[in-house]
Parts: structure tokens; C-alpha cells; sequence
DNA sequence: GCCGTTTTCGGCCCGACTGTTTTCAGTCG
């Protein structure tokens, strides 16, 4: 049973006891705990293997009574707790939950007064005007179901979160939007595009402006708006043509600071400062803080003003998960998160030479263009198929080329010829020792066959790891989002044997892939593993892909120092040198 | 159900918007 789906039953528990009334705070222990197993970074079950329930139990969100309950899934793949639930209210309750518009107060009365016990169900009940005679229910409460049912359908078809890769684009459309209505001083992305989540929910934007009402008619009524969810003095919200959704607030200049930390949330990382602030006798809220005694209100232009007010580093958007920064921040020990000012080598990048769109001149003449100092040309290998790549023979024709194109560049940039290695599916590399030996890069990378059983798939990625030529494991799950799930690797297998052989784990900045994505930088931070954040240029273009890299290598707390790209280049030729056996 | 440099029991954030209401409940973030 893997963590995604201990979450979903404990996720599914906690939608079936709110339905059912139960207090509200055991509901959020139950969500708590579902969230902080995704976010693991490790498999529950290697820790339950490893520890137990007291290994469980240390689990951030998890308590005896749920690590009761993980113990026995994972060891009959069964709960009571939940088969006695199921047989009080049925299970497909739950289903319901994730309707707009619909809670788990109205689900309740449509199955104590209709048996709606589906989606189907309820949708037909619906549509014949079975809900408006039912207290607090009017006709627009009822279409208001069936408009949240439609969209519940059409996010099942597209994927309910959208990439980031889309997201990203189409939020700076329409915050060059915002920023040109007339009284508007400020204008930002906040919510989980904010810290760069790889899938966003809607576009969370933050507008300060003094009168909110033009900005709102303006936002509401622009072209390629479908549909206005919501309109108010504070908040809008509107569904676009193109399916995504976005809800703009709008503040005084003057609570800016406030109204943004509260937009970018995470609602996790919010809760805890709004703690915080309580014992220290102020109420955190969007409008201000505000003094529990005298009532009086502390204004902040800046969100830096409500850290510091709280008696808190600033913390960056990337690491407000409520995964230990806030604890970090009380004492000032946060740690300094890699920049994109601070990487100065590219080392996976492609050339005409397999399936890159221009010549390695035009690559090294993009990459001085933006100040990259070492750039490392990793063609793919020849078994590779699709792509025609490089054989012995075309390696030495590259080093002559490459060698040519050194002399003629010289000091401003570094060149080094490497080979984005084919990991084929019978576990061997396409290159011998002997060919590798000459390169002075080896990105070692499964393309094919990701669909094995986990052990063959692992041990295919620890053959490569072994190598002592090898020298970063490109796209290490072999992810694409929305749309390809990783391969089953044993990541902790994977995870130590990077350790012992000091192989860097690539994080691939192309937003399709972020792999290795956030949770897993963090225990590759945690065990002291080497990063390496690369665009995978095939294009000059996809140089400008590294923020997604970097934002997420913030997301898992990686400092500069744990990024190999970081480093001067002096130490990274030494180490690369010193390197392959 | 979880959690703890003021607590192992008693806390556990705060507000906007909508729809059905005559003052509030439900949902969302």
C-alpha cells in the first residue's frame, strides 16, 4: 500500500465522518495526516518496516490512533474503523465532497431526506427539482449543484490541478492585465503559484488598489471570462474559457502585506502563524493584525513588516508548507535557498547532434548570453532510437568539434562534452568503460520500458548509479505532468546508493518534468545527496526554464552549496575529474 | 485525533461571499 493511498483512505474517512457530524477537529487530524504522507519523502511503509508504530508516530500528523490504523492497513490491507463507517453511512457519500458549492451539511440532508447516496443520483435529483423544496435550499441552490457537478465532470476529463507549465504563462497574462487598470499600485500572483507548486489549483491574484470597485467590474467583464463565480467589494472570482479558474482580492495599498501573506498561504503555514500571533496577544488576519486588548490595528505595507512583527525571518513563498519552516524562522535558522543568480553551470543540454534544435555554437553563444559559465553538451546515446543519438564514432567527431569551438570562445565559456546516457531496458548502458572514460560528463537517464516491475526498474537505476563514469542520474523518476506517472523505483534504495557513490540526482527545471520533484530534494537534502538543476536545453530557448528548477529545488530547501551547478567552476571540473574510477 | 520553552488536558485561525433568510448557515480558502 503506497502513500498515496493510505491519504486516500484516510482521506475518504475524513469526508465520511464530516458527513456524518463528527467534531471538527478530528476531521482535520485525519486530513493532517493524509497530507503529511503525501508530503513524505520517504514510503510509509519503509518506516513501518524499519520502526513500526513508534517509527509512524513520528510522522509529522500522526498519533498512536492513526499509526494504529496505517499498522494494520499495511499489514491486512484492511481497517475496521472504516468498514464499520461504511456500514453506518455508505461509503460513495464521500464522492460527493468534491462538488463545488457542495459540503458535507448538504450532503447529509439529501441522503437523510432523498437517499442520494451518488453522483448520479444526486445530479438527476437535481435536474427534476427534487432539491428546492428542502430546507435552505432554493432553485439557485440547486443549479448551483448542477453548474458544480458539470465542472466536477470536466476537471475528471482535464486533471483537476493545471501544470504549472500552463498556469505560469497565462497568470502573468493576466497580471499584465490588472497592472495596466487605471488606480492600480500593485499587482501579484500569490496562492500556490506563489510557491511554485508543480500543479495549481486556480490563479490566486493579489491587486492593492484604493478603490477596489472599478478593478472588480473590470476583472469580471474582461474577454475570456466564461462565467463569474463570485463578485464582491474584497474577492472575485471567474472561471475562464479556457477552464482555469481565478479569484482576484483587492486591498488597500496600505494591508497589502497582510492581504498577501495571507493569499500565498499555504492555509497549513497560515494557521501556524496565526497561532503564533494569538500568544502573542495579536489576531492575524488579511486586513491587519490586530491587538486582542485594545483592538487596535497594526497596519503592514509588506509582508516583510508581518514576519518581522511576529518576530519571524521572512520566509520564503516556496517553503510556507507548514513542513517545519515556521519553527525554523522563530530562531532565525532558515536555511539560504539556492537562487537562480547562484547557478552558473548547465550540465544537460542537447545539440544537433541527437535531437537538439541547433548547433552546439548556437547553444554555448545562448548560454554565455545568459551568463552560464560552464555548459555541458549531453547528446543522447544511440540506442535511444527516436532520437538518432550519438555512437563512439560521433562522440569523436563532437570532441573535435567541441574542442574547435572551445578554442574559438575562449575564457567565456567552459565547454564539456558529456553524453546523456541511455539506461536500456535490460539494465546495461549503451557506452563501455572505455568510451565513457573520454567524456568529461556522464548523465546517465531511463527512457524506455518505465513500466517495469519495481525491482527490475530500481535495479536498472542502481546498475547505472554503480557506474563510476557515471556522474548525474538525469530525470531520475522519469515523471511528465500531468499526463506520465514516474516509474515504481525504490526510491530509498535509490536514495542510498546515490549517497555511497556521490552521484548527483538531477533536478530537471522543464516544468513537464520537475524531476526530482520538491518532497524528494528534501531527503536528498537531508542525506547530504548532490543536486543538479538542468534545463535538458533542446532549444536556446529552454535555458529560460530554470526558475521552475530552481523554485522547485526551494520547495525542498536545497542551499547552493548541495547544487552542484553552484559551485565554481574549478570545483566542479575537480570533483567531475576526480570522479569515474 | 494531535500536540506541548507558559499545557499530557484543553486547546486547536479568520474572514468573504452566496443564498435563503429576517439574523444566519453553508462553503470556501
Amino acid at each position: 500500500m503506497t502513500n498515496t493511498e493510505l491519504a486516500a483512505t484516510f482521506s475518504k474517512i475524513a469526508d465520511l465522518l464530516q458527513i456524518k457530524g463528527e467534531v471538527i477537529y478530528k476531521i482535520l487530524a485525519y486530513r493532517k495526516a493524509a497530507e503529511s504522507l503525501t508530503d513524505l519523502g520517504r514510503e510509509a511503509r519503509a518506516v513501518w518496516e524499519e520502526g513500526g508504530i513508534p517509527a509512524l508516530i513520528e510522522i509529522p500528523g500522526v498519533g498512536k490512533a492513526i499509526a494504529e490504523k496505517i499498522d494494520e492497513l499495511l499489514t491486512t490491507g484492511e481497517l475496521e474503523f472504516l468498514n464499520k463507517l461504511t456500514a453506518e453511512i455508505p461509503g460513495t457519500l464521500a464522492d460527493l465532497m468534491p462538488v463545488p458549492d457542495l459540503g458535507p451539511k448538504k450532503i447529509k440532508l439529501f441522503y437523510d431526506e432523498l437517499d442520494i447516496r451518488t453522483l448520479d443520483q444526486l445530479e438527476e435529483a437535481a435536474q427534476n427539482g427534487k432539491l428546492r423544496g428542502l430546507p435552505g435550499m432554493g432553485e439557485k441552490s440547486e443549479a448551483k449543484i448542477l453548474a458544480g457537478i458539470a465542472s466536477l465532470k470536466r476537471r475528471k476529463e482535464t486533471g483537476d490541478r493545471i501544470p504549472l507549465e500552463r498556469a505560469w504563462p497565462f497568470a502573468q497574462e493576466q497580471l499584465a492585465f490588472l497592472r495596466g487598470l487605471p488606480g492600480v499600485e500593485a499587482v501579484e500572483a500569490a496562492g500556490s503559484l506563489r510557491r511554485m507548486r508543480e500543479t495549481v489549483g486556480d490563479l490566486d491574484l493579489l491587486v492593492a488598489a484604493s478603490d477596489s470597485g472599478p478593478v472588480m467590474e473590470a476583472f469580471t467583464t474582461q474577454p475570456g471570462v466564461a462565467r463569474v463565480l463570485g463578485q464582491g467589494p474584497t474577492k472575485s472570482s471567474v472561471e475562464y474559457t479556457n477552464g482555469m479558474r481565478a479569484q482576484v482580492w483587492v486591498y488597500p495599498p496600505e494591508r497589502y502585506g497582510t492581504a498577501l501573506q495571507y493569499a500565498t498561504g499555504s492555509k497549513d503555514h497560515s494557521v501556524k502563524l496565526r497561532e503564533l500571533a494569538l500568544d502573542q496577544g495579536l489576531s492575524l488576519s488579511e486586513h491587519a493584525l490586530t491587538d486582542t486588548e485594545t483592538e487596535k490595528e497594526i497596519l503592514c505595507t509588506t509582508e516583510q513588516e508581518v514576519y518581522e512583527k511576529l518576530g519571524l525571518q521572512w520566509v520564503p513563498p516556496e517553503m510556507r508548507e507548514d513542513r517545519g519552516e515556521v519553527a525554523l524562522a522563530k530562531t532565525g535558522k532558515l536555511p539560504r535557498l539556492v537562487e537562480i543568480g547562484d547557478i552558473v553551470s548547465s550540465l544537460h543540454n542537447h545539440s544537433d547532434y541527437s535531437d537538439g534544435k541547433t548547433t552546439m555554437r548556437e547553444m554555448a553563444e545562448a548560454a554565455i548570453a545568459r551568463g552560464i559559465k560552464v555548459l555541458a553538451i549531453t547528446d543522447h546515446s544511440y540506442s535511444l532510437g527516436i532520437v538518432q543519438g550519438v555512437t563512439a564514432e560521433d562522440l569523436l567527431k563532437q570532441r573535435e568539434e567541441l574542442d574547435a569551438l572551445q578554442k574559438d570562445l575562449g575564457s567565456r565559456i567552459r565547454l564539456l562534452l558529456g553524453v546523456e546516457l541511455e539506461i536500456r531496458a535490460d539494465g546495461t548502458l549503451d557506452f563501455e568503460d572505455d568510451v565513457l572514460a573520454t567524456l568529461d560528463i556522464v548523465v546517465a537517464a531511463l527512457h524506455v520500458s518505465l513500466r517495469q516491475p519495481r525491482e527490475q526498474v530500481t535495479e536498472r537505476l542502481l546498475n547505472a548509479i554503480r557506474n563510476p563514469h557515471v556522474d548525474v542520474i538525469g530525470h531520475p523518476t522519469g515523471r511528465q505532468i500531468p499526463d506520465r506517472d514516474p516509474a515504481d523505483l525504490d526510491m530509498d534504495a535509490i536514495f542510498a546508493a546515490a549517497q555511497e557513490h556521490d552521484v548527483a540526482l538531477e533536478l530537471n527545471a522543464n516544468p513537464r518534468r520537475l524531476d526530482l520533484k520538491d518532497i524528494y530534494v528534501r531527503r536528498a537534502m537531508e542525506m547530504g545527496i548532490k543536486l543538479s538543476i538542468n534545463t535538458d536545453a533542446h532549444h536556446p530557448d529552454h535555458f529560460d526554464l530554470l526558475h521552475f528548477g530552481v523554485a522547485t529545488a526551494r520547495r525542498g530547501w536545497a542551499t547552493p552549496e548541495a547544487v552542484i551547478n553552484c559551485w565554481k567552476p574549478e570545483k566542479l571540473l575537480v570533483w567531475l575529474e576526480t570522479r569515474g574510477g
